[in-house]
DNA sequence: ATGTTAGGTAAAGATT
DNA sequence: AATCTTTACCTAA
């Protein structure tokens, strides 16, 4: 503080003596009972945000005094007259030990003057414990001066079961799969496993006699037999002690192992229970509540492994592998990893789930493949912990931060970057911040009201992030040049030397951002201190020190040295992995560079991470705003180098560039070259390269598209050297159902096939038609209905769990004692309202079949005939299918969501809802579904349409020709004339209802042809005014698009049988059932039956629905029809299928028409993908 | 307690 | 009935 004088008042420029300051300290001291020997000034640095404290070098008082003292512990310094801050007074022991002997990562340590602690006054369980007087008898040395030892690796792993009346999970079997010789650069000797499997008896039982006959017989080693549950965990806790393991590995052990360990230790008074961990512990933690396992272990627990390493394979995978699914055997499948038995296979992963404990538990051969579970999935974590190279990787990372290697493995990169920082700048003798003290109090109070205002706060932005440009969406088949800044972020803050240290702070807004951040000046990376001595040297020419023009000095611009060094010995590494030859030697340095690129990535991130010591949102924001600076000004240089280029998307730091190019990649890689040439030379450290070229790439939305790349630049364009990249689309989210998936990624491959745009279009028309009717006939497999979401918290803390369809998923899964927790996915299906019976499915009788979560059930529950449940086919063609299909052909000519709806056999006109949504320019249509959608009635549907009429040529009376009500009137007569099923006959479409007498296909192929050609005429006579997106009130008076479409729909109607039949049948029960239902059930139920013979019977002679089996033998199997009857069938089959064929086609070639058209008289100046193309055809 | 922001999509509820 | 808002999920960078 300012000095003060006799009245009070601060004398400006004064400051106050040491020896003022010692004695105010002094006092406090005192009274605290800290010896206040060892004060003194010294010289020290500070940059970060506390406010008040000068940021250029200043005195400042170091007191020092024996870690047996209490915590010095003041927060508030406002009541001092000599001094405004304290600094360090809670900092922990082991973060000083760290820094003042410059310990970074593990290594052997130099103890000088050591003295062994006794047996008895030993706190750890160590087989010899010795203690310092001060941490200066500690030296850290290099790895490089002496081999690391290999570590013991112990994988563990056990079998539960709820224990139903005490709500309990219990141990029944544990495996223990331990490997000695485990080298810390990514090695594994094998030959140094040894496996420990042991199992328990069940409440009364007795092992069944046969046991080890089925053991041996199986050629397996026989498991150690133990009597309970306590003598297990003994055994278990025994075998951790003679190991004596360095790591713990275990998937998912401290999300549910630990707990359940712990639990059952307690519960059974077992002993020694903390020979878990290395620390000789007293007092059992505070544990989880329920049944044990049921979520995140706490804090207390994890202190209890203090001394051994611990690898969770669930949570390392989560970090650093890319998957949809963290559960073991998926995991073991995509990793290929192999567990005693050879490979994992998919059979294995559905049956794991199922596995009965208490049930195996009760025979030989249940025991056996208990065990054999038990050994497999602990040898499975192991080699995924291999696989994943956790434990090179994680060592390294901890060797670049400094901090322990023990919560390197827990996760915490924040925790890591500040350790990276703690250690660079307290070597440059600056003041670090000190963490957060833990606010006890306020906690209690607020909690209620954090808990509502969190979950909106929590995820809100504080400040701007990176820019992504509005996507020229479309299919593009030149090439497209991508275009990519090296590392954005870590380059930003070399490029401007943004650093604590040199950024000046501005005014925080009301809305919680900073305003603009001036960039450093090239005289504000000297600190004042350096400048004097500068200044000193010029006149009187003694060297000081060196700082060339431009640079910083040693107090300035510490984080972009930091960064530099990351990124120069990355550069170092990977010219050295080039070099090497051998594989061993290559791992290791790629896990090294690796580490560095990982650590260099994640410092930006920490900047603006509020819990962080350097937490430091003004240059977070100013970093993103350079970002967004260096983006617009690329996008805004590439038209300047050549004016075909067209830059049509970017995201935070790339672009992608349309050359209109094609044929020539080597002229586009030119291009590329000189593009990047040209960037460049604006930037000192930052760096544009080129990531890509793409040979035709589907731009659909921001972060969404697919493109086929080049995979290797020189190899040129070839078929061989192309490769599909997806980025974003429905299709690689895994909350949409493979059915979905499938068929997108198919409609996908033809849309980027690079065949004719015609081809394109009948390909996927077909595509489409034929999924359409495949899903509607229930033949798609059950399991591609099934969507996956996982739960972001336990499923009773939703505030709105009604109305989440997992959530009341997992509810019930949890009811059936299954597990469910924190970030599991939960599987399910949507199903038909009219199969949702809560009686059946033991619901609340008042279900609310409105909501979506309300007919959503478990795969498991639909599989199981008894519930009835069945998949609701409309709303997965108008929800999951449509609108995927529909984003990702909207952009091809001659496709649009209503003529997608059509091919699917969605019903669109009636059934149209517009929503517009505030990102995308064009209103998406949305498809309604009805659960009862066959039941549209279609004579109202299509009553604007003109009706066919076609005279018999014999008796001039008019014919009827349409499948749906020649049907309809058919079976009506049959069952209100009581007929016998038996004695029904095939049926006749194309003949007239007097005479009986045949029209000719042709006649009706070409009447409908006409008709066709009238409805095109009226249509294109038209000013072609056109819109893609018809609403209600586009006038009547013209003959649109859609309602031609509609009209060729309607023909279509009239031939499709498939569709008829399942209409008329139930057109017909409601009709003629619909009065007896309520008032006779009975007889209702009677009619029925006989109503549903009478059509079968039609249909089987007529049309028999297997004359649709593709397979021909099978086909031929299953056919009952023979002889003459099949003849006609089929050939009436082959009628129907070429007049629908025929209009079929005449919609399409209409979309395909009006499109053109409507793209000559839309903007001409605005270029669009496949302008050429389009262009030659119109 | 345990890196950041940007963005699309669906469903349901609230508001106009 | 149309439109806006909120919540949840998962992805890109
Ligand atoms: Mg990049
Ligand atoms: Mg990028």
């Amino acid at each position: 503080r300012e000095k003060i004088d006799a009245q009070g008042l601060a004398i400006s420029g004064a400051e106050p003596t040491l020896v003022e300051v010692v004695q105010e300290l002094g006092d406090v001291m005192a009274k605290k009972n800290i010896p206040t020997r060892r004060m003194k000034a010294v010289d020290r640095w500070y940059a970060f945000e506390e406010e008040g404290v000068p940021k250029q070098k200043t005195k400042w008082v170091k007191v020092r005094y024996p870690a047996s003292s209490p915590a010095l512990n003041i927060s508030d310094c406002s009541k001092f007259k000599t001094f405004s801050h304290i600094f360090g007074d809670n900092r922990s022991f082991l973060e000083l030990l760290l820094l003042k002997r410059k310990m970074k990562g593990p290594s052997w340590l130099t103890i000088k003057g050591a003295t062994r602690v006794s047996e008895g006054n030993q706190i750890t369980w160590a087989s010899e414990e010795y203690s310092v007087d001060t941490y200066k008898s500690v030296t850290a040395l290099p790895d490089t001066d002496h081999r690391p030892p290999p570590l013991t690796v112990m994988s563990l792993n056990m079998l539960t079961f709820l224990n139903e009346s005490k709500k309990v999970n219990e141990i029944a079997a544990v495996t223990c799969v331990v490997n000695r010789e485990v080298s810390m650069d990514g090695q594994v000797n094998n030959n140094a496993v040894t496996k420990w499997t042991a199992v328990r008896r069940l409440g009364d039982n007795v092992f069944p006699f046969d046991l080890e006959k089925v053991f041996r017989s199986k050629n397996c080693e026989v498991p150690r037999k133990e009597q309970t549950e306590k003598a297990l965990l003994t055994g278990l806790m025994n075998e951790i002690e003679r190991t004596d393991p360095d790591m713990l590995v275990g998937h998912n052990f401290m999300g549910f192992d630990l707990d359940v360990l712990l639990h059952r230790m307690a519960a059974n008074g077992v002993g020694n229970w903390s020979r878990i961990g290395k620390m000789r512990l007293r007092q059992m933690p505070r544990l989880q509540s329920g049944a044990g396992g049921t979520g995140e272990s706490t804090w207390e627990e994890r202190a209890v492994l203090n001394g051994r390493l611990v690898a969770d394979t669930y949570l390392l995978a989560r970090e650093y592998l890319k998957e949809s699914s963290y559960k073991l055997l998926r995991l073991a499948i995509t990793q290929g990893l192999e567990g005693p038995s050879g490979p994992v296979t998919e059979t294995m992963v559905e049956e794991e789930p199922f596995l009965d404990v208490a049930k195996e538990l009760g025979s030989s051969e249940g025991i056996y493949k208990l065990v054999h579970w038990c050994d497999t999935k602990a040898v499975l974590a192991l080699g995924l912990m291999y696989k994943m190279q956790i434990i090179p990787l994680t060592k390294r990372l901890t060797t670049l931060a400094g901090n322990l290697w023990s919560r390197t493995l827990t996760g915490s990169r924040a925790e890591r970057i500040e350790y990276l920082l703690l250690h660079k700048f307290h070597l440059q003798k600056f003041i670090c911040p000190d963490k957060a003290r833990r606010k006890w109090a306020p906690k209690q109070n607020e909690d209620d009201e954090a808990e509502v205002g969190a979950t909106a706060a929590r995820g809100k932005p504080k400040y701007l992030g990176g820019k992504v440009l509005e996507p020229k969406r479309g299919l593009y088949t030149d090439y497209v040049l991508l275009l990519d800044f090296n590392s954005l972020y870590p380059s930003l803050i070399q490029e401007y030397n943004l650093c604590f240290t040199t950024v000046e702070r501005s005014e925080q807004l009301a809305d919680g951002s900073y305003a603009d951040c001036p960039v450093p000046t090239e005289d504000q990376l000297v600190c004042d201190s350096c400048k004097h001595l500068l200044k000193q040297q010029t006149e009187d020419g003694k060297p000081r020190l060196k700082i060339e023009k431009g640079g910083s000095c040693l107090h300035r611009c510490l984080l972009p040295k930091a960064i530099k060094e990351l990124v120069d010995s990355r550069g170092q590494v990977k010219k050295l992995l080039k070099a090497e030859t051998d594989p061993q030697k290559k791992a290791v340095l790629d896990i090294r560079q690796k580490a560095l690129k990982l650590t260099a990535n994640s410092i930006y991130g920490c900047l603006g991470f509020q819990s962080s010591r350097f937490y430091a949102q003004a240059i977070a924001q100013l970093v993103t705003s350079k970002g967004r600076e260096a983006l617009t000004n690329t996008v805004e240089m590439v038209p300047k180098i050549d004016q075909s280029l067209d830059v049509i998307y970017g995201d935070t730091d790339s672009v992608m560039i349309s050359t209109g190019m094609s044929g020539d990649v080597n002229a586009a890689i030119k291009m590329a070259n000189l593009i990047k040439k040209d960037v460049n030379k604006m930037y000192r450290c930052l760096e544009i390269d080129i990531d890509g070229i793409f040979k035709s790439i589907l731009l659909v939305r921001k972060k969404k598209y697919a493109a086929l790349t080049l995979k290797d630049l020189a190899k040129g364009d070839n078929p061989d050297n192309v490769k599909q990249e997806i980025k974003g689309l429905d299709l690689v989210r895994r909350d949409w159902c493979p059915l979905s998936q499938k068929m997108s990624v198919q409609v996908l491959n033809f849309i980027l096939s690079g065949r004719p745009g015609d081809e394109i279009l009948d390909t996927i028309n077909t595509y489409l038609a034929e999924m359409g009717d495949s899903i509607r006939n229930g033949k798609e497999d059950l399991k591609d209905f099934i969507i996956t979401k996982s739960l972001t918290k336990a499923p009773e803390q939703y505030a709105d769990r009604a109305v989440q369809p997992h959530v009341q998923v997992a509810l019930r899964m949890k009811e059936q004692n299954l597990t469910v927790q924190t970030n599991d996915l939960i599987p399910y299906i949507v199903c038909e309202a009219t199969s949702v019976n809560p009686d059946v499915l033991g619901l609340k009788a008042d279900w609310d079949k409105s909501k979506l979560a309300m007919r959503a059930f478990h795969h498991d529950e639909v599989k199981n005939p008894a519930t009835g449940l069945k998949p609701d086919l409309d709303w997965y063609l108008a929800t999951q299918i449509h609108p995927p299909i529909t984003r990702l052909c909207e952009h091809i000519q001659g496709m649009d969501s209503h003529y997608i709806a059509e091919t699917l056999g969605l019903q669109a006109s009636k059934y149209l809802v517009h929503t517009s949504s505030s990102t995308s320019s064009e209103p998406m249509a949305v498809y309604r579904y009805t659960t009862h959608s066959y039941d549209m009635d279609d004579e109202q549907r299509y009553e604007d349409c003109e009706q066919l009429q076609f005279d018999c040529g014999r008796c001039k009376a008019p014919v009827v020709i349409s499948i749906k009500q020649r049907l309809y009137e058919a079976v009506e007569k049959l069952f209100q004339e009581n007929m016998d099923p038996s004695s029904v006959g095939p049926m006749n479409f194309f003949t007239c209802e007097q005479c009986s007498t045949v029209v000719p296909l042709p006649k009706i192929y070409n009447t409908v042809l006409l008709k066709i050609r009238q409805h095109q005429q009226k249509y294109y006579s038209q000013c072609p005014q056109i819109s893609t997106h018809p609403s209600k009130d586009a006038p009547h008076s013209t003959y649109t698009d859609q309602m031609f479409r509609h009209q060729l729909t309607y023909y279509i109607s009239m031939f499709d049988f498939p569709n008829a039949r399942d209409q008329v049948y139930n057109r017909l029960e409601r009709k003629l059932l619909a009065p007896v239902r309520k008032s006779q059930p009975a007889l209702f139920t009677q009619k029925q039956r006989s109503l549903n013979d009478l059509f079968q019977a039609t249909i089987n002679k007529t049309l028999p629905s297997e004359l649709w089996i593709e397979d021909p033998l099978e086909r031929k199997r299953k056919l009952v029809l023979r002889g003459e009857q099949l003849q006609k069938a089929e050939q009436l089959k082959e009628d129907l299928s070429v007049l629908t064929k025929m209009i079929r086609i005449r919609l399409q070639s209409c979309r395909r028409h009006y499109v053109n058209l409507g793209d000559l008289f839309a903007n001409m100046g605005q270029r669009r993908p496949e302008e050429d193309g389009m262009k030659a055809k119109a």
